[in-house]
DNA sequence: CAAACGATTTTCT
DNA sequence: GAAAATCGTTTGG
């Protein structure tokens, strides 16, 4: 098992890193507690010209502020009051492009995202959605910012075959124009473990 | 300082 | 398929 080095995050094409994180495994380790997941499902968001983004137009405030650091970070963020959205930050400095990890497929640890979300077995896909694949790996807002080379949060590259990757509009747009339907949303061709399709 | 809203999920009909 | 749950961040007064 190698752990994805800061020079991948450092690229500024946030599409091809946001396709190569397909397959890798996402691990966790609080309080002694580790979990980790295959990423089947990401979604890319570009910069200020993208609607989408939080830093569209060049938002910089206390929350979007991470975006504009340095590739190799994390980006949490509470959405609805409820749901916790992992991000991983790219890019150089001053460029605010993050990739979404949309699903995950349960790997490691499996008792304790069963705890988190307060499930016994019901949910066949404990990890295919945003919020929940944050969940399971108990990321919450208190990680924000942490470095994905760190001790904590980070990301393994164990050879796992992807396979075909489908590209297909984000979800959640709000709004019309082009960047509302452009494909920046990712997952593995046939992975039973993504969010559902729209 | 008050008010509106969101990169969603779950549950009920 | 539709609606509720729920709170930090952002925006306006």
């Amino acid at each position: 098992m190698s752990k994805i080095q800061k020079e991948f995050y450092l690229r500024t094409d946030t599409l091809v890193i946001a396709k190569e994180l397909l397959g890798k495994v996402l691990c966790t380790s609080f309080r002694g507690i580790s979990t980790s997941g295959i990423i089947c499902e990401t979604e890319a968001y570009c910069g200020t010209e993208d609607r989408g983004s939080h830093a569209f137009g060049g938002r910089f405030t206390e929350r979007t502020k991470i975006m504009y650091a340095e590739g190799g970070v994390s980006y949490v963020y509470l959405c609805y009051g409820i749901h916790h959205m992992f991000n991983v930050v790219t890019h150089v400095e001053a460029v605010p492009h993050a990739v979404l990890v949309r699903a995950i497929q349960p790997l490691e640890g499996i008792e304790h995202m069963l705890r988190r979300r307060k499930k016994k077995e019901s949910t066949p896909v404990l990890g295919a959605g945003p919020g929940i694949a944050a969940e399971c790996l108990g990321i919450k807002t208190k990680h924000n910012g942490l470095s994905l080379t760190g001790s904590e949060i980070w990301i393994e590259d164990r050879g796992i075959p992807v396979g075909d990757i489908v590209e297909s509009a984000r979800v959640g747009m709000s709004f019309e124009g082009p960047y509302k339907t452009i494909p920046w949303r990712f997952r593995i061709a046939g992975s039973a473990y993504t969010s559902r399709a729209k």
